[in-house]
DNA sequence: TTGACAAAACTAATATGATTAGGAAATATA
DNA sequence: TATATTTCCTAATCATATTAGTTTTGTCAA
């Protein structure tokens, strides 16, 4: 069967995934795909492209999911679907996960673009609450950086205690979300025409 | 000048901070000494070895800063201090920050003490609000993923937005504080005899 | 002071991974 | 079917990590 991009995806994936995405090398790769390294380069460019693959691969679907779970819902239903799922993502897909978080150059259009989509998704879980101005970057921020740092340590094994993981992780997103409300809240009232004391 | 391991951990450390953990070779840092790569074998047993002194010079250092800023305060106004001093630390020094997140193998007595330490360090900001059994726990992993993943996500420049990344700092730290708040409120009523409705 | 021992440094060599050069084989297309 | 393109190959280069074996240097006691 003769190699292409989807097969290289599949099989960089499937080794990220297993190996982590430092071990992902060229050679493993070929072997893989049942060709000399060399030969790889007539489809990607080296190895920095094939992890931008992996990355715009994760972006994408990682968005897909995100909409999908978050679909019929608002407000903190939303946020914590979409939470579960991107931690459901990054803990059956660590290699690939891995991939989607460094940076694209300034220059790389396409990868921008699909980091973007991506927070657009993410944003748009937080409509509902009606934040305004910076609150709104605030709170996607904190959202990334909750969710990030969660998985990242529960990935790297940092979370040994024998306390359920899952637990912890809902008490961070309901505070998370309880955090929302009380940014929201002086909002609303302002929108309903109440007033503060 | 002989080369010894304080140089050694001197010289990592800057070119780790430099060019990012994964830029430090055992060829730039034998360059920086002055000596050849191999006879650097003399002082150090490989790059994983740099590595590991990386981090338990980082994770002493991160302890000590995380135990000064705290001395004398306690409840919010020490979780502030110290997650403040975190985020500063890892600013400064991306690389040596970097070095302190794997996990270390079981069998590495002192490099887990090492973390193990931190850990009582940051457990130890949070006494003020009289926990109880899990709650310490889920307050302790939100405690490191909040910060963590801010950290790591500014450092590889995610947080690009014009918005100030302090402000979008200190508003999650504000979120984290008020969950803790509301975690110890019905604690403290215990304790002090009330009851909840 | 000197000679022996250990530590620190060196050269040479090996292994692995990424990559380039240049050509052969397979495939698609005019 | 002839030709152009794509895919793959072998051979080679370069960088990094590491080991082997040897020389230099520093230390310390006789």
């Amino acid at each position: 069967m003769r190699v292409n991009l989807e097969r290289i995806l599949e099989e960089a994936g499937g080794l990220a995934n297993r190996r982590g995405l430092d071990g992902l090398s060229m050679n493993d790769l070929a072997q893989a795909l049942n060709i000399r390294t060399p030969s790889l380069y007539s489809h990607v460019a080296g190895i920095e492209a094939v992890k931008r693959l992996l990355a715009l691969h994760g972006l994408a679907e990682l968005d897909a999911m995100m909409s999908r779970v978050t679909i019929g819902k608002s407000g903190p239903d939303a946020v914590r679907a979409l939470l579960n799922a991107y931690r459901g993502f990054a803990r059956k897909n660590p290699g690939i996960y891995a991939a989607t978080i460094p940076t694209p150059p300034r220059s790389d259009r396409e990868w921008s673009s699909a980091v973007d989509r991506l927070m657009d998704t993410l944003h748009a879980s937080l409509q509902a609450y009606g934040l305004q101005g910076a609150e709104i970057i605030h709170a996607l921020r904190g959202l990334r950086s909750l969710v990030h740092g969660f998985v990242s340590l529960e990935a790297s094994g940092a979370l040994k205690h024998p306390v359920d993981r899952d637990e912890s992780f809902d008490w961070l997103v309901e505070s998370f979300l309880a955090a929302l409300e009380k940014m929201a809240a002086p909002l609303r009232a302002k929108q309903t025409g109440r007033t503060r004391a």
